[in-house]
DNA sequence: TTTATTGTTGACCGATTGGTAATTAATTGC
DNA sequence: GCAATTAATTACCAATCGGTCAACAATAAA
């Protein structure tokens, strides 16, 4: 009953989604976006919203998919193996390039600069990965380690894959801590 | 010979340290910085350089002053004594109402928009840092533990206290990884 | 006191920031 | 074909960005 949408919202939100997961919100601007999609800026606005809206449903479509995804994969393995999994996931990125980190941690790191609805929405995450977690632990019968420490490892992979570390050096951190579990 | 300065460049350096290690290279202006100190733009210009020359001297500040602390004092108290005090000091700041995290690690996960220069700081840091791990591993006898996984470890810990984690929660990190040394 | 040197200041630079109003274009139901 | 509806585009907005320059002020050496 109108004119169609030219461009593909759910390619735009994923592209505008990397455009926030390497480079934050603060380090991405419009015109970034705009690049990104190739979409132009008022478009995106009667779309999206304004740049913190974009950001909001970035990190949703993050959760949903990657995040979703990795718990999803925990919930299935189930036990010790979940845990594995979840450590080696940092690994595999780097071996494939991937430097991005996790989106959720490098929101986690940037929250300061986070309104309210975005902070929620890195809150829900944690405490998402935080359930998988613990309930991995329970099936492997580990008590004494907390899930926020393996949740803690995870985190520090991560942002050590942002600043460079090898792939085996991240490797070795998820043997590290998966040999004393 | 000529007319002397009008503010403190130590004490300048401290509070544009402060900004940054608040809200990072990009989260910060020149302006957060003219207000932190009160000093006008172009005398901080004249002092200190362009912003990224400033970024790069008050994380040099960062490391000779925080990074060092830490450090001497892992290698005074030595072996185990030193582990359990590295993952305390999270737990510390936080009951301190400090929820900067580690101005090291917040540039670790800000390295895309570093340039070589900071680049290299930040590596020297992690250096530092996993070098003082290592050698409390080794006097504690610790074989089958990486010093990058006390390391991710730690830094997970502050990205978690940068989102707003109890620091209960944090401590329980500590000593659920320290249980297991 | 004069001169050389250096710090402070306010005005200003072009570029970019996030955001918006108005115009044009494309589609469907009538 | 016509009207209604919605998308795309252009041009524009005030504000801020990092940075610079010339005028002025304060000091020490001569």
């Amino acid at each position: 009953m109108a004119r169609p949408r030219e461009f593909d919202t759910d390619l735009a939100l994923n592209q505008m989604r990397d455009v926030f997961w390497t480079s934050g919100f603060e380090g991405s601007s419009l015109s970034n976006l705009v690049s990104a999609t190739g979409v132009h800026k008022a478009s995106l606005y009667a779309a999206f919203g304004t740049k913190q809206d974009i950001f909001c449903k970035a990190l949703i479509n993050y959760e949903q998919i990657h995040i979703r995804a990795c718990v999803d994969m925990m919930a299935k393995l189930g036990g010790r193996k979940a845990l594995e999994a979840l450590l080696m996931v940092p690994v595999e990125a780097v071996r494939n390039g991937d430097r991005r980190g996790c989106f959720l941690c490098n929101s986690s790191s940037d929250y300061e600069s986070l309104d309210k609805e975005a902070a929620a929405i890195v809150d829900r995450g944690q405490d998402m990965m935080l359930r998988a977690i613990g309930k991995a632990l329970k099936e492997a019968e580990i008590a004494h380690v907390q899930p926020a420490e393996v949740l803690a490892v995870y985190f520090g992979q991560r942002v050590l894959s942002r600043s460079g570390m090898g792939s085996k050096a991240i490797e070795d951190i998820a043997r590290s801590a998966l040999d004393r579990l």
